[in-house]
DNA sequence: CGCCTAGTTGAGGTAAGTCAATTCACGTGG
DNA sequence: CCACGTGAATTGACTTACCTCAACTAGGCG
């Protein structure tokens, strides 16, 4: 199960511990492309771990533009950051169908009690997305749109490899180029501009749901891709 | 104390946790402006309460552009998400003389363990501080630059309101405007110009270390801000 | 007194946006 | 089977928000 394997690169796991967040998986669900999970401004949310399929999460604005956070792909929590805020800042809409299961809120922090080792790996995973959404930030505060969106493909490879969906070859990717404009902070029309200019430059294509890595290295490089803050590495606490 | 008081407007903390939220402070230090606490690649860092003074988390690129990723006053943690992932993907930087108190690794691993609601308090703070990223992800993304600038001070403003050192007044701050544009992805320059336009549109003034908000109504609606994502609603657990 | 940092303003350049037209793949109903 | 509509990608022409470079002012401090 990719959750259990991304925790268990963070604490080595015991068999209580795996129990329990066995336990925590009650009701497994099944959403349609653009039904929302959760809803900016409601209250009281669930958590979700997603199985398969792809989500985003986005904030809406006041003048109808929007803007893409992240997107979460099998292994990724949905909405953990809601459950212990107030209400929701954001809305998560699944990109593809999607399979989840539901945390309640009540099994979460039972397991915050008793099992505070879960607790930890949790929090490791927590601030890992933070790591990535402060990433994200970065792009967009401080790097031009070819260096962005090819930081953006390849972090989204690295994420995918680690669950077995991905290589430096390159990975299936179901996103438009409109998501990932509204991800990026840029117009759809430039997101197609800039594609073509990295393809034409032997860096990568995408083409019919297909991004290939033509030039890994020279994309790294390029893009100034540094993967330590997936904070891949082993375990932290045995 | 500020950060007793931050937590506590979440959780309704009992005398014993308490008791082990004042056994954590253990060393006091000093830092001056500039001297960094945690840089970006170090291992094993501690996090830090920030006491008095102001402090940044910034990442560097390449090409010799930064990206502030936020700015920390009185009653913030410092480098919480550094204590879990291997390295630290960034640095933070006193903006002010400041005072801290540090928090060891070991120590906080401990309260987690042992007291596991003081567990879920520290928890929500991180997810507030993501919520508070995330907001900034926005506002970069798709925020222009009056807007971002008008929203970036009414949250400072509000924050500050929390620790009692602000108010729809205003309150001091310390930024330059290099500061603020590295915050802000823009310009220095830019920055310059668009505080001129937010005077003479008669919304705010920025002189001398003062923020003074003159119509502060009138930003929070052109500055779209909505500060629920800032969660001070009262404690959630009793 | 002179240097340094922060702020201010103007002139001109550019990355990215907007608007608009075209193509293509796909599904759906007459 | 074809007409039609719809969503996604593509490209061109033009606009603009913000950047860069540069000059100048004002305060703090050795």
């Amino acid at each position: 199960m990719p959750l259990v394997r991304k925790l268990g690169a963070f604490v080595a796991l015991s068999g209580a511990e795996l129990a329990v967040l066995e336990g925590l998986r009650k009701r497994r669900r099944t959403f349609v492309a653009g039904r929302d999970l959760v809803q900016q401004g409601q209250s009281d949310q669930a958590a979700y771990i997603l199985m398969s399929g792809w989500a985003c999460s986005y904030k809406d604005l006041a003048n109808g533009q929007r803007q893409i956070v992240d997107f979460q792909v099998p292994g990724d929590f949905l909405g953990l950051r809601s459950v212990l805020l107030h209400i929701s800042d954001h809305t998560i809409e699944p990109v593809t169908q999607i399979e989840v299961t539901e945390i309640l809120k009540s099994d979460l922090l039972e397991a915050f009690a008793n099992t505070p080792r879960l607790a930890l790996a949790i929090f490791w995973a927590v601030s890992r997305d933070e790591a990535m959404v402060v990433e994200h930030l970065v792009g967009i505060g401080r790097r031009n749109a070819a260096e962005r969106l090819a930081h953006f493909l390849l972090e989204l490879g690295a994420r995918l490899t680690l669950i077995g969906q991905g290589s430096k070859e390159g990975f299936d990717c179901p996103l438009t180029q409109y998501l990932m404009a509204d991800a990026l902070g840029l117009s759809a029309v430039h997101v197609n501009r800039v594609l073509r200019h990295l393809r034409e430059a032997d860096l990568l294509t995408f083409h019919d749901g297909r991004v290939k890595f033509i030039d890994y290295d020279g994309l790294t490089d390029f893009a100034d891709f540094d993967p330590s803050y997936l904070d891949q590495g082993g375990p932290l606490l045995v």
